[in-house]
DNA sequence: TAGATTGTTAATCGATTAACAATC
DNA sequence: TAGATTGTTAATCGATTAACAATC
């Protein structure tokens, strides 16, 4: 009945994927699977993946395996994705209209109840039904309706200003696509940087090894 | 002199975040700086930024510490983000339009070329420079210009297909905005997904801690 | 029942940290 | 020169893998 054992920081990056494979079986029908098939799905082994799911309980069956549905039901629990939290946008440029036409909140059990922006081009305007407030409005909105989450797809030099703004008005998480690192010792809640260039950089580097120019890697 | 040694996945993980870094205090103005302070700055020891440097070559000098103009030059190198690579750009929907007028793609050494899409509303429009072809040209323009990485961002239900397509015509790595997951083993090149789902599923986990219902964080 | 597969304990492997001689 | 800081070797720590009794 233990909810957290000693929950290792890779095992929980290993989390989300998990959760995404079992989704995916789920589509495809998929009802129970072993930890060896997983493993094989997922280029992991067996043993890992039992290791890591014991870590918040006994959820399979000797003989017989995981039933899909309930493990996806668990990591749910497990991620805080169940709770339907609350968010609001910051910034509807590009990025922040792409994420509120076509990112699907739900799939993380988020909701998305508002985004703000000082443009009077796009104050006003709906996107899937979220609507589009003045930032002066912020306080105010915050107040009555306690939004959890911040996604935050401001400009770099606002990034840091919005986000202890946001902080203050009861924000209890940030989700950050400026591209500004924080302290999050500084603002005293969780901070997930979404860095582009990061995914980018890996993409190059793994190209190389593939470079037909690139004739010394060899080595020592 | 040597260009690689044994370089653990952990080191790669961390070299683009040593590249942001020593890019943010090189616009700072600073330009030296110890493992020491680095490593106060990026939350790791001085001893594993050491190490890790260290797999690439000697790049500090004793009593002195690193120069950050001389170590980003050396992890573009590392990086590969030097090379000036070329990349297409699939599907210009709301994401893909986000990326080619935000996206700053020089910082990582990458330079987009083009962009296709099917949509008669968007081919032949520009963004920031870059033009929209026909995605019926895309044969033709590969054969032509060569690019080395494609910027997925087609519908999920395309992309597989897609990326097959553009491995036939010499692409030689994908950067993956469509929510599935490839084998890259299939498609023979690398692949870099970009999965903002499991982020914000990150971000969801790591709120629980600080959240106000959620009273049963208890230790077995 | 017999075969399959779990959860867990022990063994191995790899990554991080500490320490220190070399030297700028 | 003396103080500072590197690169590297050895020690520690943690994470992954292997093995197996328990049991569906």
């Amino acid at each position: 009945m233990a909810n957290t054992k000693n929950v290792s920081k890779a095992v929980v990056n290993r989390l989300p994927r998990y959760y995404r494979t079992l989704r995916e079986l789920a589509d495809q029908g998929i009802g129970r699977i072993s930890s060896k098939e997983l493993a094989l799905q997922m280029d992991l082994t067996a043993s890992q993946i039992r290791q890591d799911l014991s870590c918040f309980g006994g959820f399979g069956q000797q003989g017989y395996g995981y039933s899909v549905d309930k493990l996806i039901v668990e990591l749910e629990r497990i991620l805080g994705v169940a709770g339907s939290q609350r968010a609001i946008l910051l910034g509807v440029g590009n990025l922040g209209r792409a994420l509120l036409r076509n990112f699907d909140f739900s799939y993380c059990g988020v909701r998305p109840i508002a985004a703000f922006d000082t443009a009077q081009t796009v104050v006003g305007s709906d996107f899937r039904g979220i609507h589009v407030h003045a930032l002066q409005e912020l306080e105010e909105y915050c107040e009555r309706e306690r939004p959890d989450i911040a996604v935050l797809c401001v400009p770099a030099d606002k990034a840091m200003d919005m986000a202890q703004r946001l902080v203050k008005n009861g924000i209890r998480g940030i989700w950050n696509f400026s591209n500004v690192s924080m302290k999050e010792d500084v603002l005293g809640v969780p901070v997930q940087d979404v860095h582009f260039s990061d995914s980018l950089m890996t993409l190059c580097y793994r190209m190389k090894d593939t470079d037909p120019f690139d004739e010394i890697n060899e080595i020592e």
